[in-house]
DNA sequence: CTGTTAGCGCATTCAA
DNA sequence: TTGAATGCGCTAACAG
């Protein structure tokens, strides 16, 4: 049933380490000998097994991506293009979602999994497990904020705490003086840049600080926006102006704004962040800071590999390029 | 650095059979001696490795699903629903995207994966490699159409064909009678019954059947809607109402069908498929007929844990529900 | 250029 | 109730 190295040997008339090497190319071997071994592993259809492979300390060729919420297509989308960049070097992905990290730490170390990109923040309870993946000789790439370990973990910087200080001067400059921040972590969470970058710049420009300040962080998604916009108008209906933590959120906002009847932008303007695809077909159509998540996979991969390959740490900046819709009313100021 | 089962023994003062038995339950173990080992593996934050525990044919206790298009939401939360639940009892999930089957089989089969779950279509030239999957042991679950290997092969029916004729006459009550199928596959691809049943309940209703006929199969994404949609149109302009092979190409036809000027639905209605958030977002909200993406993925997930533990093949039927919106409009007939 | 051997970490005989 | 020995499929060090 199962074809093993052996049988290809055999069937080559030739010893294991005579496969292994043409496999590996680990050492020379003859033009005759290498084309009867290739004959072989074609006519019983040999594939090697990476398991055992791996017990030697290979590594298993394998990387796993944490991502909180897959079902934000940003997310799906750097998913399928890390994926689609590294299958081509011979890496297959695992993905986690949204269970304790004690257990998903256990299973990548116990399969030896090559390298972990955090796509979604870790929280500070969870900073033991990246020590214990570390310390398994496990590679770990992560995008958000994370001050632990640093020569020892590679990072790309997404630049959103520059797109909501952008977007907050924009929106000033606009005309807008009430310019709220839909967010969804809690406020000393320490876990994300944005809402700190957002009270920095909003205090810089001498105007109001109001964000959304959940009890517990909440995942970023349509659902937690409308939540979200609907306590926060509540506490200060004189907001004129929201940025959503991200394109969800901000599409939540805007659902839940229409349906308690206000306009969109003519009685509050919306930006978002990520530029999904999604932002452009609702009404209106969402201005926003976009990331190009299939180069951003790219990139991830690269980090990845050359991480597994070479042991190297790495950083990247990521850059966001605005996008501006039909979101954002012009306010005019008298005096 | 990586501790092993013999270094819990030794710290237990026992010897790593007696590790493997307080691991596995495969044989009593006096209270002292597990309480020990326990201690033990605690301390020292041992994993057992499961290359090594793969390698004695126990399987990966790892599940790879293949999906053509991640960034469908539908998908993502398919994904989402069955790693959720197939992580509570250790399983690990890898996800495959758009690379020729040839290269996943042979990963898949090199990891002695457990099981596959095929969430895309497997075209012809690919069934070759479900053959060699299932050779290898490897259990495979299918969603669309699949007519080999039956009685090795679970299977979910999605009923998308039963939607698409639900669809027709909906639109028929409606008064429709130019309506069009919006489709993403080629005519005789024989990967989808969506295509074929369209035809068959447009024949018994006596109503011109009017499709789109790509020269290759496309994936089913908002972009390939609006191409679509604009050489549908032009083929036939009489046409009232479009039913989108899924939500994303629906969206994609009335997106351009906006652009184009014609009102949606006043003088071309929509319906679409999986019930996705985002039909609920666009203008007009979408009719659709929609999935329950999570309920399917345990129930996915159901099957694919049991055909691993008993080797037990089964069958599921999904099904689907309306969700009337305000893409469709009623016509008034005349005579 | 090719063959022989040992060992990766574990489960599973068999023996005590 | 516990321990010792063998082998899974592969790589690597050592011979020829």
């Amino acid at each position: 049933m199962k074809v093993s190295r052996a049988m290809i040997a055999k069937e080559a008339g030739v010893t294991p380490t005579t496969v292994t090497c043409v496999l590996n190319n680990t050492r020379p071997v003859s033009e005759k000998v290498r084309k009867k071994v290739m004959d072989a592993i074609d006519k019983l259809n040999y594939v090697p097994d990476i398991a055992a492979r791996t017990m030697q300390g290979k590594g298993s060729k394998q990387i796993c991506i944490m991502v909180d919420n897959i079902k934000n297509p940003f997310f799906a989308e750097l998913v399928y293009s890390i994926e689609a960049e590294g299958i081509k070097k011979g890496y297959f992905f695992s993905i986690c979602g949204k269970m304790d990290m004690k257990t998903y730490a256990a299973h990548i170390i116990a399969r030896k999994i090559d390298a972990v990109y955090f796509c979604s923040e870790i929280q500070s309870d969870e900073v033991k497990y990246v020590r214990q993946l570390l310390d398994n000789g496990i590679k770990v790439l992560t995008s958000l904020k994370f001050k632990y370990y640093e020569s020892e973990i590679s990072h790309i910087d997404m630049a959103t705490g520059d797109a909501i200080i952008n977007a907050v001067k924009y929106l000033y400059g606009k005309g807008h003086r009430n310019i709220a921040f839909l967010n969804t972590f809690t406020e000393n969470s320490n876990l994300d840049d944005r809402l700190p970058c957002y009270k920095k710049i909003t205090e810089e420009l001498g105007i109001n600080a109001t964000f959304s300040n959940p009890e517990k962080s909440l995942i970023a998604n349509i659902e937690n926006g409308e939540r979200l916009f609907e306590t926060l108008i509540a506490k200060d209906p004189e907001i004129t102006a929201i940025i959503g933590i991200n394109d969800l959120v901000a599409i939540g906002g805007i659902k839940r704004a229409k349906e308690l009847g206000y306009g969109v932008p003519e009685d509050i303007s919306f930006v978002g962040i990520d530029g999904i695809e999604l932002s452009a077909l609702i009404t209106p159509p969402l201005t926003t800071y976009k990331s190009d998540a299939s180069a951003l996979g790219k990139e991830a991969f690269g980090i990845l590999y050359n991480m597994i390959e070479t042991s190297e740490v790495s950083s990247y900046n990521h850059r966001m390029e605005m996008i501006e819709r039909e979101s954002v009313r012009e306010l005019r100021r008298e005096g």
